[in-house]
RNA sequence: CGCGGAGUAGAGCAGCUGGUAGCUCGUCGGGCUCAUAACCCGGAGGUCACAGGUUCAAGUCCUGUCUCCGCAACCA
């Protein structure tokens, strides 16, 4: 039997998933479903990266152990599980990367890669700053000290593992440039222009400053950083040096890894280059998503407009969210979510052209049949251009999804499901059944309308499998005619077939009742008051000095979204110039003769590479999930220089 | 000149290797009554961001300009 390997990237859980996840993994359950229809023997594997710093400190701060923290979003209730069991996702595996297993898989694939000499030692050199526990280069130092503090620094070193990804950096480029290896293919171009041009560097591999992590266990100071970790579930997951699965031999090389395209850098260079050293086949495929943008804008929590899958779900059902997301949007590229759109599409196709083709069809069977066709026929030279094209939907359909084109899938089976709806006009069965002279040809045609839907449906099983399942049930159809075979076949159905009319599969949705309420449900980020930090020593504080400056000058710096550079008075006779990233607040022409505050006995520091001599005063805060900033404008007598305490 | 993407009817989008500009929603008019106030037909509405160029022929290829978005940087 022919194999099929396809996978979502391991998610991480630090947070609950959005939309932009199940995106994704809808995506790739299409896909699995749609080779298993085809008979292929699919391994589809999802899971998650649950190592690394931000889950240590997020677990710190809820008070409870790392592993405590990420089982709580995984299996926890209303966690990741849950929500791919809601959104019905086929996934044959899941994997988290705490399993056991891989564990010790990883182990043992670090210690290949170090015997083999594509991992060693090194060290971080650079500048220290002890109190900051950072390391600097002499470039980003700021008078030869620390730029965030201003303190001294000292060369030192910190060991670290390094895996020699600069080695691989001529086949990697051979493998983006000269095979179809990434897709789409503008993601080649952002490839190798912004990393492989420049030159890769080694990769550091290893961790010391936190713990949560694999250690290396030949040098237990050290954990395995996410590269290795993380990208090697997709072999250990089969069975890849741990005896938990065993058929690595079977599913690898991956036919594809669904990636969305802030991890595409990840996947088409880091991943082959370690596969290369491990001496791995790599991958068919890697494709890169597009993401799914909110009023053009990015999802983020803090502009409260995470949008939650659980709640549409609850409300419309998974297959229309799974139809949603994969009809309306281009995989490649990037798409704008909305509830308008959302309703729009369930509505029109769903509801009026499915659901009431449905509905209409098994209803006239009922009502001229009682719910059993003759098998007397008559066909019509009308029948012909229907059944034509239902026949030849499963080839166009698959060219479609070969290239991973859902929406053109889709949009494809549509259009056999709106010619339906024209035949019905066409052929106008409820004048035949006036005729008792005309039930052969009205039997004709609704059996027509039966396999037409059973066609469509048949196709529509990897998007909306409870739906497709329900109508099949509906005009009769059992399993051995709803294959990938029987999609290409017209007049399957027996002659006599029984049909029911049922529930409506996708009803129609009152839009702006709807609109109305997910409005409301939406939850706002409450307008956050910082709470008041740890006390502080009368002499730290009064070290800080304050002073009313008078804006000069102001103007926006070159190629800054946020940064306006201040020439300011502040009463020393020589101008100050200071940089504040206040832009999306301010127009530099207004602040121009303004009396502002500024503290002015900061360390220098360097901005797109100018210099800023201080920091000036405002006031944030959140409203309505928005940052908001107010400077602190003071009255225009106060004289530049003068000393606040 | 850091990297990449995009600018096509009121809105949201298709248009791959160049050959009379399409889809969905909305809108206007008509038809039908089997059906989930659904379905079917027709109309109006676009100098395909702008300017050059290649070609018998250009949203479709080339060059330049403008605008928007994402990444990166940065936001003391």
């Amino acid at each position: 039997m022919k194999k099929y390997y396809i996978t979502t990237p391991i998610y991480y859980p630090s947070d609950k998933l959005h939309i932009g996840h199940t995106y994704c993994t809808v995506a790739t359950d299409a896909m699995a479903r749609y080779k298993r229809l085809q008979g292929y023997d699919v391994m589809f594997l999802t899971g998650t990266d649950e190592h690394g710093q931000k889950i240590e400190e997020k677990a710190k701060a809820a008070g409870i152990t790392p592993q405590e923290f990420v089982d709580r979003i995984v299996t926890g209730a209303g966690g990741i599980l849950d929500l791919w069991n809601l959104m019905n996702i086929s996934n044959d595996r899941f994997i988290r990367t705490t399993d056991d297993y891989h564990v010790e898989a990883i182990q043992k694939i670090f210690r290949k890669m170090y015997d083999k000499g594509d991992i060693y030692k090194g060290s971080y050199k650079g500048l220290y700053c002890t109190p900051c526990e950072s390391f600097w280069t002499e470039s980003q130092l700021v008078d030869g000290k620390c730029p965030d503090c201003g303190r001294e620094v000292h060369p030192a070193e910190e060991e670290a593992y390094f895996f020699k990804l600069s080695a691989y950096s001529d086949r990697i480029r051979d493998l983006l440039e000269n095979t179809d290896f990434l897709e789409p293919r503008s993601r080649v171009n952002e490839m190798i222009h912004n990393f492989i041009d420049p030159g890769l560097e080694d990769l550091c591999v290893s961790r010391t400053s936190f713990r949560w992590g694999i250690p290396v266990d030949f040098d237990p100071g050290h954990v395995v950083y996410v590269w290795v970790d993380a990208l090697f579930n997709y072999a250990t997951a089969l069975g890849f040096l741990n005896d938990r699965h065993n058929d690595f031999e079977t599913f690898w090389p991956a036919d594809v890894h669904f990636v969305g395209k802030e991890i595409v850098r990840f996947h088409s260079i880091i991943w082959p280059a370690m596969l290369m050293s491990m001496d791995l086949p790599l991958p068919k495929k890697v494709y890169g998503h597009g993401w799914l943008l909110l009023d053009g804008g990015k999802m983020s929590k803090s502009k409260g407009n995470v949008v939650d899958p659980v709640i549409l779900v609850n409300r419309y059902g998974s297959d229309a969210l799974r139809y949603f997301l994969l009809r309306e949007f281009p995989f490649g590229t990037d798409g704008t979510f909305s509830n308008e759109l959302l309703i729009a599409r369930i509505n029109t196709d769903l509801a009026n052209d499915l659901g009431n083709l449905v509905s209409r069809t098994t209803a006239m069977v009922e009502k001229y049949f009682d719910g059993v066709l003759i098998a007397d026929r008559q066909p019509d030279s009308l029948d012909d251009d229907l059944l034509a094209m239902a026949e030849a939907l499963r080839g166009k359909y698959e060219v479609q999804m070969e290239k991973f084109a859902f929406q053109n899938a889709l949009s494809d089976v549509f259009t056999l499901i709106a010619r339906a709806n024209k035949y019905i006009d066409e052929t106008t069965p409820w004048i035949l059944a006036k005729d008792e002279a005309n039930r052969p040809r009205l039997a004709s045609v609704l059996y027509n309308l039966l396999e037409t839907i059973r066609i469509a449906s048949t196709l529509l099983l990897p998007f909306i499998p409870e739906s497709a399942a329900k109508i099949f049930a509906q005009i009769g159809a059992d399993a051995s005619i709803t294959t990938w075979t029987s999609a290409a076949t017209f007049g399957l159905l027996p002659a006599t077939v029984s049909v029911t009319k049922g529930e409506s599969v996708f009803p129609r949705i009152d839009a702006a009742k709807e609109l109305l309420e997910l409005e409301a449900q939406k939850t706002l980020p409450q307008n956050e008051i910082e709470p008041i930090a740890a006390p502080v020593d009368f002499d730290t504080f009064a070290k800080s000095d304050f002073r009313v400056v008078k804006v000069k000058d102001c103007t926006a710096v070159k190629k800054s979204q946020k940064l306006l550079r201040f020439t300011l008075d502040d009463g020393s006779g020589t101008d100050r110039q200071i940089l504040s990233g206040i832009a999306k607040f301010y127009k530099p022409e207004d602040l121009i003769g303004k009396t502002l505050v500024a503290i002015v006995n900061l360390p220098p520091r360097k901005m797109m590479g100018q210099e800023s001599q201080g920091m000036l005063i405002s006031a944030i805060h959140t409203d309505q999930g928005e940052e908001a900033l107010h400077l602190l404008i003071l009255d225009d007598c106060i004289p530049a220089g003068a000393k606040l305490g």
